[in-house]
RNA sequence: GGCGCUAUCGUCUAGGGGUUAGGACGGAAGAUUCUCAAUCUUCAAACCCGGGUUCGAUUCCCGGUAGCGCUACCA
């Protein structure tokens, strides 16, 4: 039944007897370092009786946060009941479509980390399209227009607006049709919406309940361009059909589509799925999240790059437009996966609250977004945590090992907010050479220099002999501070600016104790000569 | 313009014919350990407008308004 065959460069497995069934090789799916590398390529699983759900981008650019979040949605859906997921590869536009989009489709995809069963690419499947919409047409249902194709922008700038079909093209004889088009004449290929019957088309969304329209509201729209190529609608639901998809999950701007949509696959002879639409993530303004206007906030990259977990960004999109209506918040993956309903969707569109003109990079974020992203951090095991922040430290060109980073990670954990935030959290303990600090920070509160002078002076000596763990260092700093007749806190502050380089830092116990007697020494004595 | 969808604190949301309209983020104030963070406590903050139905509407219905979407040989 499968049978190799070249598309491209690209190996890939094709279904005999139709062609149109398609399988990519490559994806993060394969690529990824989880287990072995050369997992085998996907087929289609028959004997999986469960739901099937697609995620269907099509390669125009980077995975926007809106497009994350339908996959996700699609992806939550399948795992919760043992359906299947897979992913298609909407493409049809050749104008728009570029490789590196793909790419970075798959960059985004891979950084979620949630896979999929199987993977098709629609413009290897175009056989399947064609012969779809030319059913369709034997059946009387669509129709050529040999109209020379027109610019569509211009047309709507007319007051009365409302396109639905050229006059007379519609009623052209078959025989003329076939005449003009052996004759070479181009044409596109338009479905034969039911005119003047008061026909509605009708269907059930998953959140937005019973859907109805007047099918003469519906303009006749194509099904092939004139190049041969199918339109999205004809690709979509005749993969949809193919692919036996129960169940669309998508953005919200489809729910007026779908009557076309609906229409096609009561004309192809299909299965029409369940849908269920999405509500829209939107931009602070209102507005549709774009990059124009709204730059690289609507990129999954960017959060990625900015440190968050993948489970928190996960976990901070499911909340915008669904909840678990319990008053969860924090939820781990498999929590998701044993919360989620399509039930739980709300109808409304959804502000992702980020920083229109981006401040600092941490505060362009929604800062909920950024709580989770702690909350999530807080939840990992000590050990987890810090395989996380190893790489951070280290691409950051810090030439440190996993002993030292698990020693640092549980004095930044309730510190960080990002992972990045490791770098300006414990950057002291990560440099050699503290950088410059302003001497005045050494100086207590109530105090003045010769108190910093005395105290720094006082730690210099008993910390040469004190063992460097957290119980002794307690003891004998606050001891040497009762010899000194000043408080704890004026003890401590100058020992911490003179090792940390400033005044906010995590607890200084800990601190010296991950820092160790030389460094501790040395910093001490280089504060001592600033004052 | 036509068609469709939506409307609860600043934001994400729960709720639903009778509630002090709940939670979370963020904000403010306070407690707390050596600073910071974390944690805890408290406070401010919402049912778009107008009709109708009803003993009673934020909730149900209609209208308005606003926002969004579709209206391409884009997806």
């Amino acid at each position: 039944m499968w049978k190799e065959a070249t598309f491209g460069n690209r190996r890939v497995l094709e279904r005999e007897w139709r062609g149109c069934l398609t399988l990519l090789s490559a994806s993060p799916y394969h690529e990824s370092s989880m287990s072995n590398s050369s997992i085998p390529i996907k087929k289609e699983d028959l004997s999986n009786s469960g739901p099937r759900v697609r995620f269907a981008p099509s390669p125009t650019g980077f995975l926007h946060v809106g497009s994350a979040r339908t996959f996700i949605f699609n992806w939550l859906y399948a795992r919760r009941n043992a359906g299947t997921m897979v992913l298609r590869l909407d493409d049809t536009d050749v104008e728009r479509n570029t490789d590196a989009s793909v790419q970075s489709i798959f960059e985004g995809l891979k950084w979620l980390d949630l896979r999929w069963d199987e993977e098709y690419k629609q413009s290897e499947r175009l056989t399947l399209h064609q012969k779809t919409a030319w059913e369709i047409f034997e059946k009387g249902m669509a129709y050529r227009d040999f109209t020379p194709a027109h610019t569509g922008e211009v047309e709507k700038s007319g007051t009365q607006g409302t396109w639905l079909f050229n006059p007379g093209v519609r009623e052209l004889s078959r025989d003329e049709s076939d005449r003009r088009a052996a004759a070479g004449e181009p044409f596109a290929l338009r479905f034969r919406v039911p005119r003047d019957t008061g026909e509605e088309v009708r269907f059930s969304d998953a959140v937005y309940g019973e859907q109805r329209k007047l099918a003469e509201d519906i303009e006749d729209f194509a099904l092939l361009r004139s190049d041969g190529m199918p339109t999205y609608h004809l690709a979509s639901c005749a993969d949809d059909i193919d692919l036996r998809i129960t169940h669309v999950i998508r953005g919200q701007d489809h729910l007026t589509n779908t009557f076309k949509h609906v229409l096609i696959f009561e004309a192809a002879g299909g299965k029409t799925p369940q849908f269920a639409h999405l509500p829209l993530l939107v931009a602070p303004d209102g507005t549709k999240l774009s990059k124009r206007r709204h730059g690289p906030i609507v990129s999954v990259t960017t959060y990625r790059d900015a440190g968050f977990l993948p489970e928190a960004f996960i976990n901070f999109l499911c909340l915008l437009g669904w909840s678990p209506k319990n008053d969860r918040e924090q939820m781990s993956l498999e929590e998701l996966k044993e919360l989620f309903s399509l039930e739980g969707i709300n109808r409304a569109n959804a502000v992702i609250n980020f920083k229109e003109p981006a401040s600092t990079p941490e505060e362009m974020f929604d800062p909920k977004a950024v709580w989770l992203n702690a909350e999530h951090i807080r939840a990992l095991p000590i050990e987890e945590l810090s395989a996380r922040l190893l790489p951070v430290v280290q691409q950051a060109g810090y030439p440190i090992d996993a002993a030292q980073m698990l020693k640092i990670t549980p004095l930044v954990r309730e510190r960080i907010q990002l992972t990045r935030d490791v770098l300006t959290v414990a950057d002291f303990l990560l440099v050699n050479q503290l950088p410059p600090y302003d001497p005045a920070e050494l100086v207590p509160q109530k105090g003045d220099a010769a108190m910093a002078k005395r105290v720094l002076e006082k730690a210099r000596s008993v910390l040469a002999t004190t063992e460097f763990k957290h119980d002794p260092l307690d003891q004998v700093l606050r001891a040497a501070a009762q010899e000194l007749g000043i408080k704890a806190g004026q003890m401590f502050q100058p020992i911490r600016v003179a090792v940390c380089g400033r005044k906010n830092a995590p607890p200084l116990f800990e601190t010296l104790e991950v820092l160790g007697r030389e460094k501790t020494l040395v910093r001490i004595e280089q504060a001592i000569g600033k004052l």
